[in-house]
DNA sequence: CTTAGCACTCACCGGTCACGAGTGCTAAGC
DNA sequence: GCTTAGCACTCGTGACCGGTGAGTGCTAAG
């Protein structure tokens, strides 16, 4: 791959992006690459379908860039772009404007993302593995029933329905919570089981004690929650015009627990991250591309932002809008408790 | 509208409901009056036609039903069908194998609904209006933040961050909540304006009081919880082949707020309620009709369930088969919280 | 190595036309 | 007077077809 190489694969990539027609030599000529002529840029042409980054619909049409050339954009000639200061200050505002909870939070995100991304917008709750117990409350609400709420540091709370014993009354369920929090206040799930006896411990209270352990072990169960917005922006995608194709994507994609073990498979590195096309190992989702990023509230909570799309994504602007929303999304959701 | 004209609408909703072909009179019958000649049936569509049951696509096709013809079926047409006992099986084996929350019964009860309408199924999560206080619970969080957590009766939680003077720990908004749970217990939101003030009552107890009292004011905020699957459903309609068309319906059913409010109009009596075509004050959404039905958990907490498709849809099937997932939905959510 | 010239390919578009399902009308039958 | 057979007519559907043009690959000259 020479400089002249890239340049050209940089221009299908951008001018196919943006018009969804097979981009010929003569266009590339007078639109990107003036000093060269259309001939050699066929040459070029045929010998970048040689090597695998362009395709050639049929004999007589202009080249579309294939997954391997997307791959070979999004490796090595993405360049960052800016995020206009007006659509800057629509997402500050839609955030400003978000009702005081995590959930409405996580709505407005994919919301917004979907908006800005003109794609499937998907997100995953906040999650903490190995956080620090922070306090416990159990509520009776029927006899030999209770409500264990567990929170956790950075805002994380958890609720859980539990079996106690049937003569506990409010009372006595204070007390033993109150003698959880005494003992085990800023431990982490594996550390709970060091938890030393004491003489005035209730003999609930330990099986409790399992239940918070279970509690904090199970914080991160992926596919917790999901939000997603834009499935009207995909139907417009003239790639998913086919309804049957349509259809294979929308069930694999509300297939929930799916999305969320490729959001899950993401490393929670910073920046965002790319599944082109047939890379993904869903084959229904071949024609799709996913951007991954994460968003970190606090120090150790995080959650995943994705979008999903055709492989003619827009990936430069794209990649810098879903930067702010996650950095909006971490501030936002460090104010509330999810 | 005799005997006759009814027999004659009834059968072209069923045919036309299952082929989507607009239905002739040799069809209709060969199919289900093969003691009427087709051209007396040709005379009795043409009445209904000037009545406004049926439409002509052109002057040389089939009748289709109108809007008005849907309406006359679903209100004195529509034979109550029984759900098949595979079915049925299969209904029953799916809620069984949720996993034991509230939210996972929701979303059991939302893909259940969607693949036995064989189109887009909403869920509301459970709502209370006018229940009464059961337990309190405060949790600090940081220095001034802490988290109330409010149950009522019928299994039903609310948790909200609420502010709290900087210097109260944990013990002391312990001591508040249990106060608060000493006076206020057994009350509805309106009654917590009457509670006495107590000498040991602490200066921020009334303050939280109020909380209390807006939390459970607002459990029963439209679209609080929204739960859908199966626009996968939706895209295989052939009425929405057209993309355009697709893509306001999608629009108009992703701002869930106004599917929400949709579902809040229908009042909690039994059954279930249709709004067919373009009764729906929504322009977008004149191609669609919407099967409303609610459930109920212990006596007096209530959801909705509800189905969207093309006015073409099987209604008597539908209606039978939301009824079946109404009561499951009621019954499995009675052992949860939410 | 680059570029002008040129013949060739092939998807796309619009027009034509045969087909057939279904109708409305008329007149005969019960 | 309602029902029904016969029949001409309508009109959407789908197949066929040839012109058009964008874009190519190849060749030869610069």
């Amino acid at each position: 791959m020479d400089a002249r190489k890239e340049r050209i694969l940089q221009a299908v990539v951008a001018d196919y992006t943006e018009t969804m027609i097979p981009v010929g030599s003569q266009t590339l000529a007078a639109r990107y690459l003036s000093e060269i002529s259309p001939a050699t840029i066929r040459n070029e042409l045929a010998d970048l379908v040689l090597d695998g980054f362009l395709l050639q619909p049929h004999t007589s049409a202009g080249r579309i860039p294939s997954d391997r050339g997307y791959r070979y954009f999004v490796d090595f000639l993405l360049s960052a772009e800016t995020v206009e200061p007006q659509v800057r200050r629509s997402v500050r505002h839609a955030f400003e404007s978000a009702p005081p909870a995590a959930e409405a939070i996580l709505e407005v995100a994919a919301g917004v993302m979907s908006r800005l991304s003109e794609n499937l917008a998907v997100l995953t709750g906040p999650a903490a593995a190995g956080s620090r117990l922070k306090h416990v409350a159990l509520v009776g609400l029927r006899p030999g029933q209770a409500l264990l709420v567990v929170a956790v540091a950075d805002n994380l709370v958890r609720q859980r329905l539990i079996s106690v014993p049937e003569e506990a009354d409010q009372d006595r369920l204070t007390a033993i919570a109150s003698w959880i929090n005494h003992q085990a206040s800023g431990r982490t799930a594996d550390e709970l089981g060091l938890v030393p006896a004491t003489e005035d411990e209730p003999t609930a209270a330990r099986a409790i004690l399992a239940e918070v352990a279970g509690a904090l072990r199970t914080l991160d169960l992926p596919g917790t929650v999901v939000v997603h917005d834009g499935v009207r922006n995909l139907v417009s995608q003239p790639e998913f015009g086919d309804p049957h194709q349509l259809h294979a994507v929308l069930t694999v994609l509300e297939t929930q627990r799916m999305v969320a073990e490729l959001l899950a498979l993401v490393q929670p590195q910073d920046g965002v991250q790319a599944v082109i096309g047939s890379e993904n190992a869903v084959e229904e989702l071949h024609g799709c591309s996913f951007l991954v990023t994460t968003y970190r509230v606090g120090d150790r909570m995080r959650g995943t932002i994705g979008v999903v799309g055709p492989t003619r994504l827009r990936y430069g602007r794209v990649v810098a809008r879903m930067e702010l929303v996650s950095r909006l999304t971490g501030e936002m959701l460090d104010r509330y408790v999810v």
